[in-house]
Formats: C-alpha cells, sequence, structure tokens
DNA sequence: ATAAATGCAAAAAATTTGCAGCCGT
DNA sequence: ACGGCTGCAAATTTTTTGCATTTAT
C-alpha cells in the first residue's frame, strides 16, 4: 500500500487538470504534461520534443506551453545557460529549488524554505515594487562526477 | 564632495580588468563593460548593442560576452522570460539579486545575504554535488505602476 | 456547431561560424 | 610580428506566424 512519495499521475488526472485551467483536454497536452510530471525537473522544449518523439509537433509543444505557462500550470525557468527551460507548477506539491552542474549540465531538485519569507523582506526594502508574486532560486556548481575534471 | 554610492569607472579602469584577465584591451570591450557598469542591471544582448549604437557589432558583443564570461567578468542570467541577460559580475561589490517586474519588464537589485549561507545547506542535503560555486535569486511581481493593471 | 488545438510550410529572431583584415601588446 | 579582436556575410538554431484541417466540448 505504501508507495514512494512520487505521486504517479495518469492520463485522466492530466486532462482534469487542463480542463480546470480553461484549456481542452486534448491527448498531446496530456502527453507533454507527462513528460513533465514524470521527469520532475525542468527540460527545454528540444527534450520534451525528443521525449515525444513523433507524436507531437515542435510548434504544437511551444504552443501548449504558452498556454500552460499562461494558466500558471507550468513555470517557464531560465537556467542562465543556454535555452529556457519549463517544468510543472507545484501541483501541491512545494516549491522547490534548482541545483544545476555546470560540468554535465544535470538538474538536481533542492527544497529550502527560506526564500518565500525573504519576499516579505525584500518587498519592504524595494523602492518600486508593490507585490512579490513568486521567485527562482538556482544553485550552479559540480557534480560528483564532474568535480574532479 | 560628496558623491551618490554609484563608483564612477571609466574606460581606463576597465581596460585594466580586462589585462588582469587576460584579454586585450580594446575600445570596443571598453564600451561594453562601461554599459554593463552604467546599467548596474542585467541586459540583453539585443539591449547592450542598441546602448553601442553604430559603434560595436552585434557579432563582436556576443564574442566579447562569451570571452567575459568565461573569465568570469560577467554573469549570465536566466531571467525567466525571453533571452538571456548578462551583467558585470560583483567588482568588489557586493553579490546582489533582481526583482522583476512581470507587467513593465522593469528590474530592480535587491540586496540579501542569506543565499550564500543557504549553499552550504544545500550542498549537504544534495545527493549527487560536491561544490556549489555561485547562484542565482530573483524575485517576481508587480511595480507600482503595474500593480494597478 | 463553434471555438480551440494541431501540423505543415514558411517567416522571423537569435546565435554561431568562416574568413579576411585590423589592432593591442 | 604574433595572436587575439572585429566585421561582414552566411549558416544554424530557436521561436513565431499563417492557414487549412481536425478535434474537444
Amino acid at each position: 500500500m505504501s508507495e514512494k512519495n512520487a505521486t504517479a499521475l495518469k492520463s485522466a488526472d492530466f486532462k482534469k487538470i487542463l480542463r480546470t485551467h480553461g484549456l481542452k483536454a486534448t491527448p498531446r497536452r496530456a502527453l507533454l504534461l507527462d513528460v513533465l510530471h514524470r521527469e520532475r525537473r525542468p527540460l527545454s522544449v528540444e527534450s520534451i520534443h525528443l521525449r515525444l518523439k513523433g507524436r507531437v509537433n515542435e510548434v504544437t509543444i511551444y504552443r501548449a506551453l504558452e498556454a500552460l505557462v499562461e494558466k500558471g500550470v507550468v513555470m517557464r525557468i531560465g537556467l542562465s545557460n543556454i535555452r529556457e527551460y519549463y517544468e510543472l507548477a507545484p501541483l501541491g506539491k512545494e516549491h522547490h529549488h534548482h541545483l544545476v552542474c555546470t560540468g554535465c549540465g544535470a538538474i538536481e531538485d533542492v527544497h529550502v524554505s527560506e526564500p518565500r519569507n525573504l519576499e516579505k523582506k525584500v518587498l519592504s526594502r524595494s523602492r518600486h515594487f508593490k507585490e512579490i508574486a513568486a521567485h527562482t532560486l538556482e544553485f550552479f556548481g559540480k557534480c560528483g562526477k564532474c568535480v574532479t575534471r
């Protein structure tokens, strides 16, 4: 009965998410969400496309991601290199951050709660801002394989 | 006699920085650094190019930035939107973070010291990483002009 | 039935590369 | 004088757009 905390969602779940957000529950969008959910880390359009090889057109991926980001289901994350990355916004799961290996590009999730509290402090210090809605925090370093060179 | 804390550097200073890092001190690179220094916020290649209108070729900007990032003089920052941004690495000045307006794209600097301490904690929790060298932290919200809509 | 979603071809934008000449050191 | 730096033209790569067709509600 016990299961890893890796909540395995299925197609129907993704379709529900889509409808909830006023989007049509198409099979390709469900597939796209499935990929993002299974990977649990930011993916580029190219790698999403690879994982959906043959089943979803690149243009469709761009447009689907655009809609999903717009609805807040997916987050667009700039990982300080190469192109943009996308990952599922916290689906009830908690918000997290990333550790990026500058050697091989590997990405690991990390969970630290402090930044949320920082938002208040930052807002109070800001000259022009009246509201903070989100943040991104990425750490860069070397993983075990790359640290030695 | 008093002056804002805006340390005004001049061409010679930038050239020195370039030489120090093993790069040739050319006028265009000094201009490029000057732009980054004066703006004190992340700029895209396009806006750097605009500010250097006519004086430096786009390709040269790409190549100069590449060399400067390589040497650690400039940081490449993913601001979760559109394209990559570049800003001067702390020149003795302290490391800082950004507040980005999701309405108009305005960027404000913020200074919080906590993330540095977080690096240790994050590293100890990481499964695969052996070293953390840097981080980026960006907050997203609305500035005074955009919060009302 | 209707409005959104999709794929193809093509356009536009962003970034990189090859090569000849220029310019710091 | 040497090797890095620069610009131009051109190639790649990434992202967006137009349009006809399909599909979810």
